[in-house]
DNA sequence: GACAAATATTCTACTAGAAGGTAGATATGC
DNA sequence: GCATATCTACCTTCTAGTAGAATATTTGTC
């Protein structure tokens, strides 16, 4: 095993691709001959760094996972005050939205067909959604606490309506072709939070 | 052309049939093989009664509008109040939550694929979100009109926000495998708006 | 550094099955 | 007789996946 593998490897450019693929459509939306025209090699050399394509899928969640913890540390490192994170949460997605290969939550989209997919991506998917919403959780609570926020219900619950207003934001978004509805809808979901609101 | 079709013509099956099985998985997620096993016909039989793939999706959207149309006709008509409007609303998405050919939006699936959806069948699924969209709205104006509700921006913005909270409610019930996050996501939306919250 | 063994990566060529779709024969009902 | 509906049989393309040869690349040994 290598100490440290190229920063932009092949195996990475398949995940990298992998990964806007199922953005545009899903699980069942692309193959290894979509990922093979774009990363310009065969699909035999696919099957080579990922056997199956629960493989290739499972990795790529994984790794999805991983970022995703890691990019809400940093937030947190950034941003002291709750409210500040919830913001820097919505204009991270804000920003993804406006660039078509990064415009879905990657795990929103495989949840909408959980039906269809291998129990070993339905795992890596709901993990991420309880990742998700036990942060909110978190935050909303600090948030309670020190009086910047006033929630309505419990904080677990607020989360979660908190999840589904952002995946269904992005969700319009899409539908309307206007990537402003998304901002819209967020800047509403934190606004209603805030305690100095009149 | 027949005067009246049979009740349950082969027709229907196969749209009813086409329809849960994109509620399951998308446009992608299913085939006319598919189909065919459970209606219990040939292949080539669902190719008479519609040609093209995209034929037999587009015929299920405009089916599926009208019927939507028509059960937000009859929710007014029996619920004079905004406020019953949206829980008659909410309260039918959270019985459809609970039978998997119905736990989701036709629409709000396909949404999420657009990228990778023919043309036609992007413009039924935008449609449904105008409607939808148009006529939350003005139940929101009514409601704040007859000062039941407090809206805190425009009606628009408020029913993007409606929207966006009962389709990700719906993708977040699926994500957890679990229905009563859908009814707790969505009581709180309505509860929000309500004028007479202490 | 040179050389060879081992390993990693990519390739061509292929498979079996599924995809959407077509042609044309055969029923079925008015 | 005629339209509707279903069938068998087939086509083409795409699907994930495999076998094995041809390259690179790394790794040890001298």
């Amino acid at each position: 095993m290598p100490i440290m593998t190229n920063p932009t490897s092949t195996a990475d450019k398949i995940l990298q691709c992998a990964r806007s693929l199922i953005i545009a459509g899903g699980y069942n939306g692309f193959s290894y001959a979509d990922i093979a025209e774009v990363v310009g090699i065969r699909k035999a050399s696919i099957h080579h760094h990922f056997p199956s394509k629960v493989d290739l899928v499972r990795t790529l969640l994984e790794q999805y996972r991983e970022e995703a913890k890691a990019g809400i540390a940093a937030l947190e490192r950034y941003n002291p005050d709750p409210a500040d994170q919830l913001r820097a949460y919505t204009d991270y997605w804000a920003t993804c939205i406006a660039d078509p290969t990064s415009a879905f939550c990657v795990c929103a989209l495989l949840a909408s067909q959980i039906p269809v997919l291998p129990p070993e991506i339905v795992v890596e998917v709901r993990a991420h959604f309880r990742t998700l919403s036990a942060w909110l959780t978190a935050v909303l609570e600090e948030g309670a606490t020190q009086e910047r926020f006033v929630l309505s219900g419990t904080a677990r619950s607020e989360a979660e309506g908190f999840v589904a207003g952002v995946h269904g934001a992005m969700l319009s978004a899409r539908a309307y072709g206007d990537d402003k509805v998304f901002k819209v809808v967020t800047d509403s979901l934190i606004e209603r939070l805030m305690a100095d609101r009149s």
